[in-house]
DNA sequence: CGCCAGGTTGAAGCGCTTCAACGTCTGTGG
DNA sequence: CCACAGACGTTGAAGCGCTTCAACCTGGCG
């Protein structure tokens, strides 16, 4: 892992660029091929991962059968089934590579290994859940006050790296509506 | 507040009662009429409240000057804006009671006084994230899986508490729909 | 080159929204 | 104590946007 990319951890996750280095000696490297499998809902999988390069997705199957996007995770973004870190249960989500992805791999061992050696890491540990947080909150806002064209506009502004890397059938069931009426709106968008 | 009280808060907190007992300790308690803005969006407001009987609702105004509610709570809820709690900034909601209302309130201080004595209350913060988080994830789960008629009888099985409490006009809300369609929900799910 | 997945487009349908009218209940003042 | 005003919920009718289903186009990959 090149420094580079330890800065922009350090940064993303608010910490010292030393507790970053920290942080990255107890992960691992792992290199995913596109369209893989990585985390199977139903079973156990307490890792978390944060994406240096990739693209990713985590879905679950609604009672019609559908697959539905949860979320869509980018570089930078941090990955993996939180509710199963918390709670060491299984996970409820599917999550799947949607590009060749570079992650580094944070064991819940290894986490509370950090915590117990140094109360930073359960300071940190609460930041982790305040950001799992806040991000929640500002997804719930975000189908709650808009309406499906307002949403797809804002994630445009927010992350046009998403709509870059991610097929729209995976960013229509995201922002709560199916593929077609994502290819109008965005016709729409245009004029 | 009676030992009653403190057992079903600890059971609720999945903290010993020892444990609650020292928590309720540094509270305070209020009694604030019904139909009371208690916390006003965009004013920094950190204290976090435990309901001990009442009813009480959180909203936005969207773009449109609709008012939108955010969360609905009752009985043995924790309220008050955890994101102003975590960032120490301004709400981004504002929070009003709906019955009268016997809150434990619990200041963001009093929290880290806590913290600073016994390293068990940090664990504890850990635990409120948590617990927020998994809630956030639980709404976004309905939000994007369900219809609108599913999402009401949910709520129907989750919590009769708040059908019963709260007027519908701010259920539908919380839904995502409105008024009258949640009216004509109620209408079908009858037969 | 040809297949197939992903995206677009048209047409029809459905459910929620909107607007307005009407009951019902509550609480408040005369 | 009664009467009335206002808030809340319900209901009807019309409208709109997303869904559904199907056909078609395009680009990537074997």
């Amino acid at each position: 892992m090149k420094d580079q990319h330890i800065i922009v951890m350090a940064a993303r996750l608010n910490i010292p660029v030393n507790r970053a280095a920290e942080l990255v000696a107890v992960c691992r490297f792992e290199h995913i091929k596109k369209h893989t499998r990585w985390i199977q809902a139903g079973t156990p999988y307490t890792d978390l991962a944060y994406i240096v390069e990739g693209a990713v997705r985590t879905f679950g199957i609604d009672d019609d059968g559908r697959d539905i996007s949860y979320l869509l995770q980018v570089n930078n973004d941090f990955t993996g089934d939180f509710e199963s870190f918390i709670t060491n249960g299984p996970s409820s989500f599917h999550i799947e590579t949607i590009l060749d992805t570079h992650l580094l791999l944070i064991s819940r061992a290894a986490i509370q290994n950090l915590i117990q050696r140094d109360p930073f890491w359960l300071h940190f540990r609460v930041q982790m859940s305040d950001l799992a947080f806040t991000e929640a909150k500002r997804r719930i806002e975000d189908l709650l006050l808009y309406t499906p064209e307002q949403r797809y506009s804002n994630l445009l502004d927010r992350s046009p790296e998403i709509i870059r890397k991610i097929p729209q059938k995976y960013i229509s069931s995201y922002l709560g509506i199916q593929p077609p009426s994502l290819s109008r709106i965005r016709k729409r968008l245009i004029n």
